[in-house]
DNA sequence: ACTTGACATGCAACCGGTTGCATGAAAGTC
DNA sequence: GACTTTCATGCAACCGGTTGCATGTCAAGT
C-alpha cells in the first residue's frame, strides 16, 4: 500500500508539473477560489487589487500559465486565424504572409498557414481541417468556386485577398491603375510602339492588366503588340524576346516581374542595352531592385492586401459583425532604371 | 412566459445550430451514450459494426464534427506544429515550408508559422505563444542561443534545422561539402584570392561555410580574406563590394544567393565584368538562373531539412521518444556561368 | 443448468479553464 | 440603529469531448 501510494503520487505530480502548472494549484496556494485566479487573468477589476496582487505573484512563483486550448473550449475563442495561399513558393505571397501576420500579432493571434498547390480540392480541405481551430480564414487568391467560397463563408468569417465575391469582405489589387501610369510613362519618353508581354492566358491579373494596356494605348495613340509568354516565369520572357524585337516595338510592359526579368536577361544577351536601347517595365514589384539595372514595375500592394485583410478579419472578430466591405487597393508605378526617353543619347 | 420561450428556446437552437452540433446531440439521436459516439470515431472496434454504423449515419445527416478544441483538452494532442523561420521573404525558406506542410498534411497535422524577422526576441515570444497550442515546434536556423533552445526543448518537442545542439534532435545542410567543391572549383581555374562574403553573425550556417572555405583553401594554398554582408540581403551584398574589390581578390564566394546577387550587381554597376573580371559563386541556390549572368551556386537540400524535420517531429509525438537524431544533408556545386579561368581571353 | 468470460455499452469523472448567480461583509442612507 | 446598496469572492454548472471502470447480456465450457 505504502509503495503503491508513494509511487503513484509521485508520478502524478512529476507528470503534472512537466504538463503544467493548473489554475488550481494556483487557487490552492493563494487561497482563493479558482475563479478569482481566472479572473484576475481575465477581469482583474472585479478583484481587490490586493488580491489580484497575491494571486499573480503566486502565478508567477508556481510559472502558470494559462492554458489555451481550455479556455478556449469555454470562451469559444482561441485566436487563431488562418491564411490560405496557392502557392508560398512564388514571391507575391510571402511578403504578404508576413504582414498578415504582424497585424495579427499586434492582436495577439496565430496565423495558421495553408498552402494549396493551386489546387481547389486541397484549398476546400484545408478550410476545412482549419475550420475546427481559427476563429476566421482569410483566403488569397482563391480557386475555389464562388459557391464553396460563400459556402464557407456561412460557417465562420472569411475574409478574401484578390477575390470578388458579392457579400464576403475582400481585399482587391488593382493593377490597372499603375498598368495606365506605366504606358503614359513610356509615351511621354516618346516611345509609340509598345509590346505587352502576356502571362497566363487564364489569370484574372492578366486580363485585368492587358484590358488596362489596351486602353491606356488607345488613348494616348500608342501602338500595342502582344507576345505570349505562355508560364509567368523567367525562361518563358527570355523566349519571348526574339518575338518581341521582331514586332519593332521600343518597350515593353511585362505580364510580371519575373518574366520581365527573363525579358531582361534576354536582351542582354542579344546585346540589346536597357535602358538605352529598349525601355522595360515590370508588374507586382517582387524584386525590389534586384535586377541590374533595377527594374522599373508597378507596385503590387501585397503587404496592405495582408495587413488589411487580416485587420479586417479581426475588426470582424472583435466586433462580431459581418461587414460587406470591399477594399480595392490602388497601384502605381515605381520608376527605377530600365526605362529612358527614346533616343537618348549619353553625354 | 410564451414569448420567452419561444424566443429563448429558438435562438438556443439556432446558436447551436451555428455553432456546431456536438456529441450529446448525435448521441440522443441514435439514442447512445456520448461515450458510444465518442468511441465511434475513435475506436470503432470497441462497438458492435452495426452500432458504429448507425452512429455514423446519425452523425452524417446531422453534419457533425468532432470539436477538435474539446477533443485536445481531454487528450493533451491537438495535432498542430509550430514552425519558425527567421524571414519568411527569404527565398531560401518558402520552398522548406512548403516541403514541411506537406509532410505535416500526410499526418493530418496543422502548421502554425511564425516568422522571426531575425530577431531572438520575437523567436523567444512566438515559441512561448506556440508553445500551449503545439505539440512540438521545427525551428529554422534559429537564433536563439543554446541555452534558451536547450530550455525550450526541456518544454515540449523541439526539432531544429541548421542548428547543432546535442541533444536536440536536428537536420543540419551542409553546405560545406559544395562550398569545399566551390574552392576546389575556384582554385582549379586559377584563382589565388578569394574573398568570402559572409552572412549573419549569428547564424550557424555562416560559420559552418565560413570554416569550411577557410579549411578548403588552406589545404588548397589559396588566400582567404572576409568581408562581411552584415545582413543576408541584396542590399548588404551590394554595399560589400567596394571593399572585395579593395582586397585585389579575382573571386568572392557569398554567404548566400541573395547576397551573391547583390554584390553581381554592385560590379556590373563598377564595370567590372562577370566572370571575365571576376568569378562569383552564391550559397543555397534559390535563384535559379534567374540572374544574367546565370549564378554558379552551392545547392541547398530545403526542401529535404523541411520534410525530414517534419516526420522527424511526427514520429517523436507519436513514439513519445525523444531521439537524439542528427541527419545531414549534403550539398555540392551547380555550375552556371559567374565563373571562368584567371586571365582567360575571349576569342 | 450454472459458471465463466468475452464483449458491447453506459456511467461518471476528468481535462482546465469561464461565468451567472448567490452570499456575505463593508459602506452609504435616512 | 435598521435598511439598502455596493463590492469582492465563492460555488457550481458548463464548454465538448475522452476514458477507466461498472454493468448487463449472451454464448461457450463443464
Amino acid at each position: 500500500m505504502v509503495i503503491g501510494f508513494k509511487s503513484g503520487k509521485y508520478l502524478e505530480t512529476m507528470i503534472k508539473r512537466a504538463k503544467g502548472v493548473t489554475i488550481s494549484q494556483v487557487a490552492d496556494a493563494a487561497g482563493v477560489a479558482r475563479s478569482s485566479v481566472s479572473r484576475a487573468f481575465t477581469r482583474p477589476d472585479m478583484l481587490s487589487p490586493e488580491t489580484v496582487d497575491r494571486i499573480m505573484k503566486v502565478a508567477e512563483t508556481l510559472g502558470y500559465v494559462p492554458n489555451h486550448t481550455a479556455r478556449a473550449l469555454s470562451t469559444g475563442r482561441h485566436g487563431n486565424i488562418g491564411l490560405i495561399v496557392p502557392d508560398i513558393a512564388n514571391p507575391f505571397f510571402p511578403p504578404l504572409i508576413q504582414a498578415g501576420q504582424l497585424e495579427a500579432d499586434r492582436s495577439d493571434f496565430c496565423i495558421f498557414l495553408g498552402n494549396t498547390e493551386e489546387s481547389p480540392k486541397q484549398e476546400d480541405k484545408l478550410v476545412g481541417r482549419f475550420a475546427g481551430q481559427v476563429e476566421g480564414i482569410v483566403l488569397v487568391s482563391s480557386r475555389l468556386s464562388d459557391e464553396r467560397i460563400r459556402a464557407h463563408a456561412a460557417q465562420l468569417p472569411l475574409v478574401l485577398i484578390n477575390r470578388d465575391v458579392d457579400g464576403i469582405p475582400r481585399v482587391l489589387i488593382d493593377s490597372s491603375s499603375g498598368v495606365r501610369q506605366a504606358v503614359e510613362h513610356l509615351a511621354e519618353l516618346g516611345h509609340r510602339k509598345i509590346v505587352y508581354v502576356s502571362g497566363p492566358a487564364n489569370s484574372w491579373s492578366n486580363k485585368q492588366r492587358r484590358t488596362a494596356i489596351r486602353s491606356a494605348a488607345s488613348s494616348l495613340k500608342v501602338d500595342i503588340e502582344t507576345v505570349p509568354a505562355v508560364l509567368a516565369s523567367y525562361t518563358s520572357g527570355r523566349n519571348a524576346v526574339s518575338a518581341i524585337l521582331a514586332t519593332g516595338a521600343t518597350a515593353a510592359v511585362a505580364f510580371d516581374d519575373l518574366t520581365a526579368q527573363g525579358v531582361l536577361a534576354g536582351l542582354a544577351e542579344k546585346k540589346v542595352s536597357v535602358p538605352r536601347d529598349f525601355s522595360l517595365i515590370g508588374c507586382d514589384d517582387v524584386l525590389g531592385a534586384v535586377t541590374y539595372p533595377a527594374l522599373t514595375s508597378v507596385s503590387n500592394r501585397s503587404v496592405e492586401a495582408g495587413r488589411v485583410a487580416v485587420s479586417l478579419l479581426i475588426e470582424m472578430l472583435q466586433s462580431n459583425g459581418i461587414r460587406d466591405a470591399r477594399y480595392v487597393l490602388q497601384t502605381h508605378l515605381v520608376m527605377r532604371e530600365t526605362t529612358m526617353a527614346l533616343g537618348y543619347l549619353a553625354p
